[in-house]
DNA sequence: GTGGTCTAGACCACA
DNA sequence: GTGGTCTAGACCACC
């Protein structure tokens, strides 16, 4: 599995490799069952404290995403958890309000500011054929 | 004027009373060369720290927004300040870095996220013809 | 790094900061991708509160000097941000206002504060030829 | 006499009252011993509080420029203070460093800040032929 | 350990 | 009265 960490973003770390691991189930780069790499050659492999692999980990596992199994590693679950479209249009939402706010600050027109979203959207292209 | 703060959002406070007076701004809710509330006197009526609402205030005079005068207070500018196209991009990015990584989380499709954006958009479309 | 504090000085603190790390990034002193030292032992070291530090900090990343890690510290920008011919007139004419009333209050002439303009610039100088 | 107060300056109002009389004695529009216009009046002429302008009387009193005379208003006085060189060339400095500071965090070319200056210096130019 | 936010309260400069 | 700065100390998120 190949992950790509920014380290200038706003979005933190763990943040991004939950994003990335999310995104790798979803286009079934990896598959049900499959076991995930160790926390620590993880780490060793972006060069990252492990603290912070662990985190993202952790909350995998939280969000019924994966399943960690003592001594042995991290597995992909089969059942993912399902965000119903209102839950999905909720939390949408509180980011789209940040980013009119920034719109109307910086005064774009609707149009730059559908560009600058298309130029984002290439980022999920990858994961809209599944 | 109104505003109404979240105390236990994501979004820090500050960034709510800035965002809701470009808002408010951008909807001619307040015009140009009006005053803004004092800042304590704001403060008082979020109970807030003054502190809190001093930095907001600040924010919006550093991104050209606003005008703060010392001993009279703070008012609307007359003349927006220009971003240029690159500033602009730059900006945009760092809230579509979070929509993204939100999109990803919760699996939306690209075309989902569109459809967000355009209900977003019309806060805007309201704002853009003058 | 070497940065002096003038308590008494009409100059903030914060200010002085900000001041002395744009001119050590000038000098090379500190160098692109550098890190800065971190705001509490910068605070601890010049005896000061840590939010004046924070102050000085959070500025020079809203000026694109700098890139605030959150949890790593603080980083001397590789690139840094453009701003445009106007934004650069507006804000020199702000420091030129101040300039031009204390030469009326001193009763200067053109050719003189040319001089001491010049005598600035030296320092200017040195960093224009990278 | 003619006096103009910006009012979006850094400069605070105070110190422009301060700065244009000054000035006006300089060139000799206000001779010495000829009175002032009241505090009162004055600020009526600049829609201002007359505590600004009642602060700038009394700064340029206790700089020796004008005597308040009880119940008779204030004059110009005909000894002016005069600073030598070396305290000139002192306090420019001061500015000069917030000068320099801002031109290094703006990016700008000697030349920038040479042709800026000039810009600002044109309100001295009046006062250089007396 | 790092930076980010917020509170409470102080003092100063300006109008 | 207004805004600007600074201190002291708290809690949180991230690495």
């Amino acid at each position: 599995m190949e992950l790509s960490i920014i380290t200038g973003s706003q979005v933190p770390i763990y943040r991004q490799i939950k994003d990335q691991i999310c995104q790798a189930i979803a286009n079934r780069t990896l598959k049900e069952g499959e076991k995930l790499p160790s926390i620590r050659s993880l780490a060793d492999q972006l060069v990252l404290n492990h603290n912070t692999v662990a985190k993202a980990y952790h909350e995998l596992v939280k969000d019924g995403v994966i399943e960690s199994r003592h001594g042995r590693g991290a597995f992909v679950l089969q059942q993912r958890k399902v965000f119903n479209k209102a839950e999905r249009s909720r939390r949408l939402k509180q980011v789209l309000d940040l980013l009119i706010s920034e719109a109307i600050l910086l005064n774009c027109t609707p149009e730059e500011v559908r560009e600058e979203v298309e130029k984002s959207l290439e980022q999920l292209h990858s994961n809209s054929g599944k």
